[in-house]
DNA sequence: TTTCTTCGTGAAAGATTTGTGAAATTTCAA
DNA sequence: TTGAAATTTCACAAATCTTTCACGAAGAAA
C-alpha cells in the first residue's frame, strides 16, 4: 500500500512514516497541499494522511483538487480544537479523522479500517461487489466470481454463501443456518447443511478455505 | 476502573482523586515517576494520569519505562505554557493531554473518552473481544488468542472456557460445570471436568493461571 | 509424622463428528 | 407427463474428541 503523508511539520511526517512503514506500507511525503496535489497528479496512492492547517494550500482545498482527478481514500489530521466543517468534509469524501495528539495505535487502526473498507469494488451494473482475495461476490446481482470466472451456483448455494458473507466472522450452528437459510419450516436432517457446504466449497475452488468448519458446532465464513 | 494519579503536588492529587472516585473509580497515587514505575510493575491500572514535571523521574521518562512492561492508557497533565515534545509523546503512545489548571468536567471527559476508546476491542470481523492480559477471546467468532497466536481448542474446551469467562470470578463446582456445559443428561464421572481443565490449561499457556483450582469444590476463572 | 482425601496428568479405549460419494426424492418447467 | 436439475438422505471411512482409569503429587486432618 502506498500512503502519502501530507503535513508541514517534518517531525510529524517522520513519525507517521515510521508507523506506516512498520505495517509494511510504502510511505511518501508532501510538505503542503500544493505539493500533495502535484504528487497525486503524477502518482497513484492508496491513501492520503492529510493535515488540515498547512501553508500554501490547506488540507481541505488539496483534497478538493485531488478528488477532481482521482478517487482516493483520505484521513484528515486535525489539531484539537481546530474547527472544521464536517459536512463539507463528508461531501469531499473524507473517510475519517484523527485528532492530534494521536496515539500510534489509533492512527494505524484508522488506516487499516479505511483501506479495508475501500477494498470494495462495484460491478458494471453498479452493485457493490465484496471482494475476498480472488473471490468476488455481487449479492444484488447474484453473481459470484472465482478468480475472475463466473461460478455457477445453485439457488441454495447462493443463499448459503450470501448468508455466510453477511455473517462473516461469526460462528454459525447448523440449526441457525437451517433456520435462517432454509426457513423455520424446514424439518430435515442437520447434515443437509454439510452437503451444501461441500458443494459450495467445491465451487469456490481455492477459496473453499474461507468456509471454516467449527467442529462440534457448525461453520463460519472467515477471511 | 483503577486509575493511578501521578503528581508531586499533594493538592493536585487530592483534587484528581476526588473526581476519579466521584465517577466510581478506584484512585491510587504516586508522588513521582519513580514511584509510578514501581507501582506499575506490581499492579495493573486501567489508566494513568501523569504529570510531566516531577522530581526524581519526569512523566515522560516514567511513561517510557512503564510502556516497556505494560500497555496502559495515559493522559498527561501539563502546566500551561510548559513546553513538551508532542512527537515524543506521540511515539510513547500518550492518549491525551490536559493542561493545568483544569476543570473537573474536562478531566472526566478526557478520562471517559480514553477508557471508552480502549474498552472495547473488536476483531477484524467486528466481534467484541474480551481481553485478559495476553488472552483474547472472541466468543462470536469462536476464536481464542494466546499472546496473539490463535489457540486451537476442541469443542468442549471452547465451551468450557466460554462458560468460565461468562462466570468470571464465580466458584463453580464440578456438578455445576457438568450440568451447564455438558448438559443435564450427562451421567459420567466428575473427574471428566478435571481432564478438560487440564487440556484447556495446556492450551492457554501462561494464562492457565486464570483457571484457579478450588480444592474440595471445583474451579473458577479469575483475572 | 502418618493417614486420608483431592487433584494433575498421561495413556488408551471408546464415542462423535465430519467429508464425501452415491442414491433417493423433490421441484419445476416444457 | 417427462426429464433435467436441485435438494435431501444415507452410509462409510477418516479424523478428531471424550471419557475413563490409574498413579503419583499435593494438601488436609489426625
Amino acid at each position: 500500500m502506498k500512503i502519502l503523508i501530507v503535513d508541514d511539520e517534518e517531525m510529524i511526517r517522520a513519525v507517521l512514516r515510521e508507523y506506516v512503514e512498520f505495517e509494511g506500507n510504502e510511505a511518501y511525503e508532501a510538505k503542503d497541499g500544493m505539493e500533495a496535489v502535484m504528487l497525486c497528479k503524477e502518482n497513484d496512492y492508496d491513501l492520503l494522511l492529510m493535515d488540515i492547517m498547512m501553508p500554501r494550500l490547506d488540507g481541505f482545498s488539496a483534497v478538493k483538487e485531488i478528488k477532481k482527478i482521482k478517487d482516493v481514500p483520505v484521513i484528515m489530521l486535525s489539531a484539537r480544537g481546530e474547527e472544521y466543517d464536517k459536512l463539507f468534509a463528508f461531501e469531499l469524501g473524507v473517510d475519517d479523522y484523527v485528532t492530534k495528539p494521536f496515539s500510534p495505535k489509533e492512527v494505524m487502526a484508522r488506516i487499516n479500517a479505511v483501506t479495508k473498507r475501500r477494498e470494495s469494488k462495484v460491478s458494471a451494473s453498479g452493485n457493490e461487489i465484496l471482494k475476498f482475495e480472488g473471490l468476488e461476490i455481487d449479492m444484488a446481482g447474484r453473481n459470484v466470481y472465482v478468480d475472475g470466472e463466473k461460478a455457477e451456483l445453485t439457488p441454495k448455494e447462493y443463499e448459503l454463501l450470501f448468508y455466510f458473507v453477511r455473517n462473516k466472522g461469526i460462528a454459525l450452528t447448523r440449526e441457525k443456518l437451517l433456520y435462517d437459510v432454509w426457513g423455520f419450516d424446514f424439518y430435515g436432517d442437520d447434515r443437509t447443511v454439510d452437503t451444501h457446504v461441500k458443494m459450495l466449497r467445491g465451487n469456490l475452488k481455492d477459496y473453499r478455505k474461507f468456509i471454516v468448519t467449527l467442529r462440534g458446532l457448525g461453520y463460519k465464513f472467515e477471511v
